[in-house]
DNA sequence: GAGGCTAATGACAGCGTCTGACAATTGACA
DNA sequence: TGTCAATTGTCAGACGCTGTCATTAGCCTC
């Protein structure tokens, strides 16, 4: 079992994460100070600043969860599956999943919200797409080794992943900003963008 | 003709970029201060901020100038190109004439240089990526307009925008980081991206 | 070409993020 | 229980950035 003192840096952890949350969802990112968070939780500033390295990690904290399941799923995806076909089956999954791993925090209502915050928060959503090349950097290599090429020589692995990753980027943001702002909406949306990827780069749009 | 009020303000307006592109390109963007900018000007740090938003703007200010070029040249494209290809061609033409944009404010050289700057500066980079998200944006709507779809029911143009904008990035990531760091060589790796995306999406990888 | 108008600048004060340093507190473990 | 190490609070300060107001400098009219 935990010692006594890992429980309870864990305990200041998740409050800290949740009052950054909870204020970021209502007030907005901008509008609240680290002073504010760090006040919530009832610890000093430079505490705050231990736990996380700025606003922005902690603002960006429950994306970085759900990430890491996603390219664990990818690297338990069959060896025989195609890339682009372990992707999007990872991805499914991912959604599939969300529940588990966001409700061991926060309610998953106030993932939903603070997704919104990072796509209309130009500073938030600067450091969500650079964090994204990071993990598509990581993708890129799984894939490279499951297919047996090498990934500094070969682009297909990047290029295949940054392709990839451009879906599901347009999926994002119609997500964000179109009506049905639910999972069921996005894992639909997911699987009809993925199809029409072929169709958008060769056929004539016009013959419809 | 130009007044004296306006010709002053583009002298200080350029003296405050060279200044600062200078200076990051040698000591580093997170080791410049605007306060170092201003003074090698010999202006007042407000005046500096009066000029670019901030810090980011004025790093950012060579990229934009190109991506001004690029997306005009999409613009110009004879309406009878598909799509990706009216891409390709107004990137390639970007590439080709970038010495005139660039050297009419400082010599070319110190471009390269300040691109790796943003490529090696994560806060630089996250602008660098969101800020290529409006591009994609603007370039879906331009296509949309001439294949004559509507770009909020369709999701075709920006998924066909957001995989040339994939591609474009994996291009110039390997730019930076691979060898010849030269404009042809970014030429030549454009080419050859784009033709590979197709077979890294279908085919097998193994198999070559 | 003198004077009034307006735009540009400088100087100053202040807020917020983030870091380093040191002292005080609190849990771990013999 | 007492020692050691980890965690925290406090303080000082750098830096980016903004609002305010007085000062300067170009512009335009009479």
């Amino acid at each position: 079992m935990e010692t006594l003192r890992e429980r309870k840096k864990q305990r200041t952890r998740d409050a800290l994460l949740r009052a950054a949350v909870e204020l970021f969802t209502t007030r907005g990112y901008e509008r609240t100070t680290v002073d504010e968070i760090a006040d919530a939780v009832d610890v000093s500033q430079r505490t705050f600043f231990r736990y996380y390295a700025g606003k922005e990690e902690a603002a960006l904290a429950l994306q970085e969860m759900a990430v890491a399941r996603f390219v664990e799923a990818v690297r338990e995806r069959p060896a025989a599956e195609a890339p682009m076909e372990a992707l999007r089956q990872a991805v499914l999954e991912g959604w599939d999943t969300l529940g588990e791993v966001i409700e061991a925090v926060v309610p998953i209502e106030l993932y939903l919200r603070m997704y919104r915050v990072i796509e209309s928060t130009p500073v938030l959503l600067a450091a969500h797409l650079r964090r994204n090349e990071e993990i598509e950097d990581a993708l890129a290599r799984v894939l490279a080794a499951r297919e047996g090429v090498d990934v500094d020589a070969d682009p297909r692995p990047r290029l295949a992943v940054a392709v990839f990753g451009g879906v599901m980027r347009v999926t994002e943001r119609r997500w964000g900003t179109d009506g049905d702002f639910s999972l069921d909406a996005m894992r639909d949306m997911t699987i009809a963008h993925l199809e029409q990827v072929g169709p958008a780069l060769t056929k004539n749009w016009r013959s419809q």
